[in-house]
DNA sequence: TAACTGTACTATGTGTGTTAGTACAGTTAC
DNA sequence: GTAACTGTACTAACACACATAGTACAGTTA
């Protein structure tokens, strides 16, 4: 279900936290189903189970999930809502992204074109 | 000529790169022209000379500055070339970026009001 | 020669990410 | 009630990156 990539510099627990909001927006997981438990997914990363309980903590913090103790860490119903906030807080880093582009002398095109693909080309990780 | 914030989680010699970047991405530096000395531009923002000397070196290794010893750091020839080589590179990031926000739930029409605003709208820093 | 330039090196401190190990409390099923 | 699960809390240790501190050396220039 959660693949982790020991090569990247992004940190084990914001890989976590990233694929989980991708399985909450691809509709695969929905409000209510039920996370791996953190110490079956430390063993299934080979991760340790500190790991697991950041991501799941920041994921709490964030309304992405809700951490019941004694029964489990479970997906909130605000999930989807939180992780389109979230998006829309990031239209910034766009907007800074596309400012820097521009200036760097990559054409109007060549942005409008890589804005264009990733529009329609769906994410396939 | 430069500044620092400090409580930017961007390391130092970093934002050093950065604005050598813009200020010859804007013109308003240009091949051959001469960087402050690695220890004069540490007394300016009160950083270490070790600080200044990564980010050149840096600099250097992109092929935006030539480091010479006992003369000083020049901007490069090839400078507005690498630059702009560096910006198409992260054109990949930016439809990455783009892909996540969409999937996330943000509209195409926020996604490209984004953009435009960071094509018309001019740097200011 | 003096004063500048970049460069190299060791040592130290700090913050973050991660691992390791232990312990405690709530939940569930037998 | 007990066993086996769940999340949570804590301390200790390690690795790495960023930055500071200080020293030293070699090339350039006036």
């Amino acid at each position: 279900m959660f693949r982790i990539d020991g090569m990247s510099r992004t940190p084990v627990y914001e890989q976590i936290i990233e694929q989980v909001e991708k399985l909450v927006s691809l509709g695969i997981m929905k409000a209510g189903d039920q996370l791996p438990s953190v110490r079956s997914l430390s063993i299934e990363l080979s991760v340790n189970p500190n790991t697991i309980q950041k991501a799941y903590s920041e994921l709490d913090s964030r309304g992405i999930a809700n951490s019941v103790p004694g029964k489990g860490c479970f997906i909130s119903e605000s999930a989807e809502d939180a992780i389109k906030n979230a998006g829309r807080k990031k239209l910034a880093i766009l907007r800074e992204l596309v400012k820097e582009l521009a200036l760097s002398g990559v054409t109007k095109e060549e942005i409008e074109k890589a804005v264009e693909d990733g529009l329609s080309i769906p994410a396939e990780n």
